[in-house]
DNA sequence: TCTGGGGTCCTAGGACCC
DNA sequence: TCTGGGGTCCTAGGACCC
């Protein structure tokens, strides 16, 4: 049986727990930019009741927000990340989780040494009160034989009031749960594969779940046919966060458009940077670079262009500099002068743990100082703030 | 005026090899 | 006219997730 563990609007919970003052106020989180655009990532259940939604424009909810006197928070990532730690050392100090894992930012797995019900929800119990307790980040628990099966009770843990943030699914449930579920709210059936479905005759995810497994077999892919055999409840998805990340990104829709190439070349160095220290901060090295860059897709009055190109790096490096010359260079191979550009980004790829290179002596030694200025830059950021050393 | 920013895995198809 | 049969590796892009 596993654990799932979710924290209920995220975004806003973390905002709400570091400023008590927002307390039973409407508040909506949304990634603002320098000209007052973004979206809404997240809201509380006041700020629901007034019948906002993630992905609003905030222009367009703008009398909403203001007649409301709804607390509008700028989303405050490494905020994000520092409190799912915590969540996390909550959860591992207290020695009742096994094999626990984080899945996402707000999203965890584990397992309970208990296989009866009733042991389990007093085990829950206990977990999702510490984490409270700690933390002040309100969570909803399922618990399922499968991932798939324990993300659908810890939706029904959210749905039903009187569950009280916990839902406990044996098998014996599991029909009826799946019966009342539209086969699209099953973790991995998106749009495509609603689609899909729905020419299928497929409606609730207990039609999926007892379809003809061949049939299944020829309609979907692997991954299709691993979502079918864990709503049967038999485990076939592991989360590896073992290891590295596979790719590092860094991103941004600017609140202007640019088509001059200079600023957009001093964006992309940034990203550059950015990116190579997350990557450094994981102790790792890239393989590949890619830069990409669009025009803005909602100006259909405006001419269109998007494009990437990437770089096979001939020696893995995490050194800020190679990596900004690297994008630099790329750029100018993406770059059509002439467009508004609204969205430009970095993705570091083919990332593996960082190791002495064996070559000549003269390299070493340059790789070698190389390093030390890297590792000395990292460092002052972290004690004085990010930014305090740049590279150019 | 203003429309996010990250990630993962899988597949199809091309290049290349014998 | 007709034009092998396998492999492997790589990459771009799709689909999905939060």
């Amino acid at each position: 049986m596993f654990l799932h563990i979710d924290c209920n609007s995220y975004f806003a919970s973390c905002e709400i727990a570091t400023d008590p003052s927002l307390e039973g106020r409407p508040v909506v989180v949304a990634n603002v930019n320098e000209a007052g655009g973004g979206i809404v990532l997240a809201l509380n259940k006041e700020a629901k009741a007034l019948g906002l939604k993630r992905g609003n424009p905030v222009f367009q909810v703008k009398r909403v927000l203001d007649e409301n006197h709804v607390a509008v928070c700028r989303a405050d990532h490494k905020k994000y990340r520092r409190i799912s730690q915590q969540l996390m050392e909550a959860v591992r100090s207290q020695d009742l989780v096994l094999n626990f894992v984080q899945y996402s930012v707000d999203e965890f797995f584990g397992e309970l040494p208990v296989d009866d019900a009733q042991a389990a929800r007093h085990y829950i119990k206990l977990i999702k009160e510490h984490i409270e307790a700690s933390t002040h980040i309100p969570v909803s628990c399922g618990y399922a034989p499968t991932y798939t099966l324990a993300k659908v009770a810890t939706h029904y843990a959210k749905l039903y009031e009187g569950y009280k943030g916990i839902c406990v699914m044996m098998p014996e449930n599991r029909e009826v749960a799946l019966r009342k579920l539209p086969v699209n709210e099953v973790w991995g059936i998106g749009r495509q594969l609603r689609k899909r479905m729905m020419l299928l005759n497929v409606v609730t995810a207990w039609d999926f779940a007892s379809m003809d497994p061949n049939r299944v077999k020829q309609e979907f892919n692997t991954q299709g046919v691993n979502t079918y055999r864990e709503l049967n409840g038999q485990p076939c998805i592991t989360i590896d966060r073992g290891g590295l990340q596979s790719s590092i990104m860094q991103s941004r829709t600017f609140g202007f458009m640019i088509d001059d190439r200079e600023k957009l070349a001093a964006e992309v160095r940034k990203f550059a940077s950015d990116c190579s220290i997350k990557l450094r901060a994981q102790k790792g090295e890239c393989g590949s670079v890619s830069v990409f860059l669009a025009t803005n897709r909602h100006r259909t009055d405006l001419a269109q262009y998007h494009n990437s190109a990437s770089l096979k790096l001939t020696k893995r490096t995490s050194d800020s500099v190679a990596l900004m010359k690297a994008a630099e260079q790329l750029l100018g191979q993406v770059y059509k002068p002439f467009f508004q550009y609204k969205q430009a980004g970095v993705v570091l790829a083919d990332i593996r743990p960082e190791e002495g290179h064996q070559l000549d002596l003269f390299t070493v030694e340059v790789d070698e100082k190389r390093r030390k200025l890297m590792e000395v830059a990292d460092r002052i950021n972290e004690k004085f703030g990010s930014g305090t050393v740049e590279f150019k």
